[in-house]
DNA sequence: CCCTCTCTTTTAAACGTTTCAAATTTAGAT
DNA sequence: ATCTAAATTTGAAACGTTTAAAAGAGAGGG
């Protein structure tokens, strides 16, 4: 169908390796044959079959990265930053977004290991299904370099990780808002990383009481109309929670405010992740930052290097990026 | 490195071809060899490996997925769509998002023109960029099959586009204002069709004023603050805005709530896309609903059948979906 | 016992590159 | 004119599948 590499051979007198070998800028081909080529190639549009050339290659110079959904801005994100840096290195990213689903994930594990990608990314919100940790390892120890973004778990010699401290999440936040003066703090999210860092704050306080939080069994976001119906009936009520990422505080802000309820006035509410709107919510989002550009970046540099063969550095195996809380108009002081 | 065919073969007594038989169901092997083959394979862990497979078949079951940026949820969701699709049939999607840049966007025409993917879908805000058109054209005609989403150009022949009315969006949005009883229509966006519109509606009650109309030259995210900054300014404010998206239309309250005015009693304001945090954006938003999910499902289903070598029929050329506009808070009555 | 037909397996070409050893050409030195 | 070394090109294997044609093995009928 397609011009092929014989057909550009053919046409300019050559031979296909020699054709072969100027396309591929060798050094070794005399320059006349290398100008014939090129223009004879031009000519009849060649373009190289990038599957002849991946198999002959064992690369397509392709990178997997996998995440639980794109239409949560933090993936979209995330996703962002590392299709740019790929792109510098040269490769395409093909995006995998698994709906949290662990069936979806071994699909897209079993895709990795027929060799249609160089690499891959595992972006979690916290780790993996168990299932699939399972799976994951015996992929990578086995078929293609994988990195981790966010899992807790991992950070062995074979999967480098990427991650943030999750504890200080939910510490850093929970702190901010004591230092407000709240007394009653409520928190939502089925990390208990991050209830620990929840937990730690208030109990610096002695401020801690299991009545205020919210541990949802299923999806997070689906469960804040269970949560606020609960807030609604409660008899006395958090004055400042803590949600786990920036889409559910924004969701349960405004399922608040049609109840009636102001925020911050009378709930103050801190999100985390940072994604762009949060900065253009209303009120604006008290959130943690996550450095997403910094992470996806950095996760395709190792990558990178290991699908090089490069061994990568004890000290990379486990990065830890570095988290801010960004105060904003979703919180404010209260006296109690 | 990995275990090839011949692995399985040879450890199950039989040749390549039969081997390579029995893992793909044929009929024509032996129940017994069937079973021995399909055993041992398990038992090494074979993988087909894709690239080879790919290269033989002339197909990579990867469809590729052009977007302006994923960090616009409506392409986020769009991007769900239309991967949730194409995993329905078996096809992997590869995303690429341009940032509008065209050189992007030609090197992932160049990418799909090596055969990587089976088929691609564009999708835009509008159209694509001009030198690119061009490309894309040469591009479907030689190489690969390609659908359209939004591009208000194509239809033809080689490219079924799915689209909306795009005429339309800012029609409903600003005779639903002037119902509301607003006067002075405010709009933003570097669409020539919206604005058409936008100005249809008007002058159906002869109530165009070019005062209120502004044509950002870049990007319309980055412009909204000139826009506003103007909004400030001018001596006569409109009482109501139609925004050419919701990302735009939510940052655009936000920066007039900073300078105090409220959203909707000062300004009402109608966004267009109905991402999903519209909803939950506080304000609740007004805008025009776009049926991403039915879009992004038809055009894989169009895709797929073009690359099975089907004929589309000429009614599913060119197909508009309906869109609607969903009333919500930000925007309110208005009396002169 | 031979022929035919069906069922199953093998063989080998094909897919379109890259790459490396071998062959050929060219140039330079004697 | 001959030899050597360098420069260039060719040929063919390799990558790991699929697939169609050919070969082989049984079975049944005459």
């Amino acid at each position: 169908m397609g011009v092929t590499l014989k057909d550009v051979a053919e046409k300019a007198g050559v031979s296909i390796g020699t054709a072969s070998m100027a396309l591929n800028n060798s050094d070794k081909v005399n320059i006349e044959t290398y100008k014939k080529v090129i223009s004879v190639a031009r000519k009849l549009h060649y373009v190289p079959n990038a599957r002849a050339r991946a198999l002959v290659k064992q690369s397509t110079n392709i990178i997997g990265l996998v995440v639980p959904q794109i239409i949560n801005p933090f993936f979209a994100e995330l996703a962002q930053a590392v299709k740019d840096s790929a792109r510098k290195k040269g490769y395409n990213l093909i995006l995998c977004s698994t709906d949290g689903k662990a069936d979806e994930e071994a699909r897209y594990i079993e895709f990795f290991k027929s060799g249609m990608v160089d690499g891959a990314i595992f972006a979690s919100q916290e780790s993996l299904t168990n299932q699939n940790k399972i799976i994951l390892e015996e992929l990578i120890a086995n078929y293609i370099p994988v990195v981790n973004i966010n899992s807790q778990e991992f950070g062995s010699d074979l999967v480098p990780v990427i991650k943030i401290d999750l504890e200080k999440t939910s510490y850093l936040a929970t702190r901010y808002l004591i230092e407000l003066g709240h007394q009653r703090i409520g928190f939502g999210s089925h990390s208990l990383k991050r209830f620990e860092g929840y937990k730690r704050a208030l109990s610096e306080f002695d401020l801690y009481n299991p009545e205020f939080v919210y541990f949802p069994m299923q999806d997070f976001d689906e469960d804040i109309y269970a949560i606020v119906a609960s807030l609604m009936e409660v008899k006395v009520r958090p004055t400042a929670f803590v949600c786990y990422n920036d889409n559910s505080a924004i969701k349960m802000i405004q399922l608040l405010v049609e109840k009636g309820i102001r925020i911050p006035e009378d709930i103050s509410i801190c999100g985390t992740d940072n994604i762009l709107l949060s900065r253009y919510y209303n009120p604006s989002l008290t959130t943690i930052n996550i450095p997403k550009e910094a992470m996806g970046q950095k996760a395709i540099e190792i990558l990178v290097r290991i699908i090089a063969g490069e061994r990568v550095a004890k000290s990379e195996l486990d990065i830890t990026y570095p988290i801010e809380l960004l105060k904003r108009k979703s919180t404010t002081t209260y006296q109690g």
